[in-house]
DNA sequence: GTGAAAGCGCTAACAT
DNA sequence: ATGTTAGCGCTTTCAC
């Protein structure tokens, strides 16, 4: 049962302490957790607990407060930089909260994401961060109900229940910000790389497109391609610049609704010789460390806001579900050339 | 003690499934862990299972286990892709062992190491993966000694205990690395930026110190320059640089230590008006996403790989501890400019 | 095959 | 101020 041995002293228990101090088991929890006990006795348990080297078990500690001190986070894709800011969000006031964090990556699949979830809720989580989709939507329900505050990150929940939370970005305005920022920058034929059917993507891009169109630049259908994973993003360029060509408006744009796809989309620009921003404008979601030396213009999400709102909402425990919508900010460098006219990021 | 209330459903217990079932909790439990038990209480007990919509208490298994189905992992700077891929691997190896990644971020401090050290001991977790310093050596020995199998990342341990087990990048081959590429672009008068005195890195410096004085090429004590935090770099290379010209030999390479730097040494570089790798080569450690888009070359470190082997370790529970050294990989791109000679990037 | 009872390490009433 | 007793939710003998 114990896998190779080896000498393993076994560790010490409240037991053990209270028979060293010559006191009872009740008498050190009331030492170890601040209870009234006299300075004499105290001493006598201190000592008896540095002796033993005595580590209390915060599990069994937990069954009492029905729960652990654990705030869980399931991501989608521990590879994208938006979910290592929010985690470090997380994180930090989950520390602060005497919390840590469980962290499981579904590696984008389902099976995996209820899977973890439950997993989350079997080891009684504090509270827990979903990034998942809604296939997991009953089950923190079921948790929220039964007394486990949850945040679903980056999507919304209709008619949430008790302690069902959302953190989310404005999507709509951040399809706003880039669809305003391109054209103050001249381009009016814009291609779009957006990744699947989520809600925040397809609201990215339903936001890009009428405020496009308010701005007289239609965004036909066959201008927006779909490129789930990296290595589908070179096809989708492609598609997307062929047939825009051979429709006689070549685009001078390309935008990318995802922060997950900006190396893929960059290098396949790059691959076709696209010379960014004189052939082509390039603008996409996420800022990242790196942005500034490519002068790569971005509509950045506050992640590492987020993530903290997102353990706060664990942390408060309010009964009341709080939807917290977030804004986004254009972060202009040159990727989409010089702005032809001044035009201002506000809304 | 609840906080802010709201309607709470309960949750069920083996009891409560016992007693719709008609069975005893001894019942259910041989039917949730595969007991011997005939079909049709089978068929009863889940039953119950499912209309109760009971989840079982990891928690409180855990006791009886003597420790949790958890991996501890503590990171000193989550901001940094190198872990970010340890993490991934740790995370890969765990889902794949019925394991829960618990996470901590120490922010660099020292303090905060020792707290989360003894977090995860208290949490008993299934094994620890530390990427701390030395101050959290005595506790990882004791909870080594006292069953848990721990990995030292990066570092490795003097004379370790059963169960104490490492992980780490041969740095002095990296160094070599680094020298021999330098040399083999016709650079001669190297500066280092490095990142304090952690062992990884004094190694580093040191086998590029040896590699380049085998090949003749002297690096003054003088060509090596600190920079523990981000806004650091820029006044160190400042140093560097004006160091070198002031003794008639201006530098034509910068070698960094530390992938966590990269951007830093980067843009200060390029705020300089140094032109890479035409004023001068520019080598760094682990590769990263955007490095091919930036011509960079780098000695990456199989930062994945070795998340999963300090999890496999784990899960292995070798009392003998073993001490795992990856090799480096020098990953040639444009940065420090043409290969004058044809040279191996082997050994 | 199934149940009763003991107990994992700890805390929380009750007593004293 | 301290000890005794009863659990928390679950597993695991040990009888039947």
């Amino acid at each position: 049962m114990n896998g190779p041995s080896g000498t393993m002293t076994k560790r010490a228990t409240v037991g053990d302490v209270a028979a060293h101090a010559g006191v009872s088991t009740a008498t050190v929890s009331r030492v170890l957790n601040g209870g009234a006990v006299t300075d004499a006795t105290a001493a006598k348990v201190w000592e008896a607990v540095a002796r033993l080297d005595y580590t209390p078990n915060a599990l069994t500690k937990s069954i009492f407060a029905g729960r652990s001190s654990t705030i869980g986070v399931v991501i989608r894709d521990l590879s994208s930089p938006f979910y290592l800011d929010l985690i470090r969000g997380v994180d930090e006031v989950a520390a602060a909260n005497d919390s840590l964090v469980l962290l499981a990556n579904t590696f984008r699949q389902v099976d995996r994401e209820v899977a973890q979830v439950r997993t989350m809720d079997e080891q009684r989580v504090r509270g827990l961060v979903v990034t998942t989709g809604e296939t997991t939507d009953g089950r923190t329900r079921r948790m929220a109900e039964s007394g486990t505050p949850c945040v679903v990150v980056a999507r919304t929940v209709r008619n949430p229940p008790p302690r069902l939370h959302s953190v989310s970005l404005n999507n709509r305005k951040a399809g706003r910000l880039m669809a305003r920022h391109l054209a103050g920058c001249g381009r009016s034929r814009v291609g779009v790389i957006t990744s699947g059917s989520r809600q925040s993507q397809l609201e990215r891009t339903a936001g890009l497109r009428r405020a496009l169109a308010e701005l007289g630049l239609p965004l036909p259908a066959d201008a927006v391609a779909v490129a789930e994973t990296e290595t589908e993003v070179s096809h989708a360029l492609s598609s997307l610049v062929a047939g825009a060509r051979s429709r006689g408006t070549p685009l001078d744009a390309i935008v990318c609704t995802t922060g997950r796809l900006t190396v893929a989309v960059h290098s396949a620009l790059t691959a076709r010789g696209v010379a960014i921003p004189d052939d082509m404008a390039f603008l996409t979601m996420d800022d990242f460390p790196w942005a500034a030396a490519l002068g790569i213009t971005v509509v950045a999400q506050p992640a590492y806001e987020m993530g903290r709102r997102a353990a706060e909402l664990i942390v408060e425990r309010l009964a009341e579900p709080v939807k917290h919508v977030f804004d986004p900010a254009l972060v202009a460098r040159t990727s989409c050339g010089e702005a032809r006219t001044g035009h201002s990021a506000r809304d």
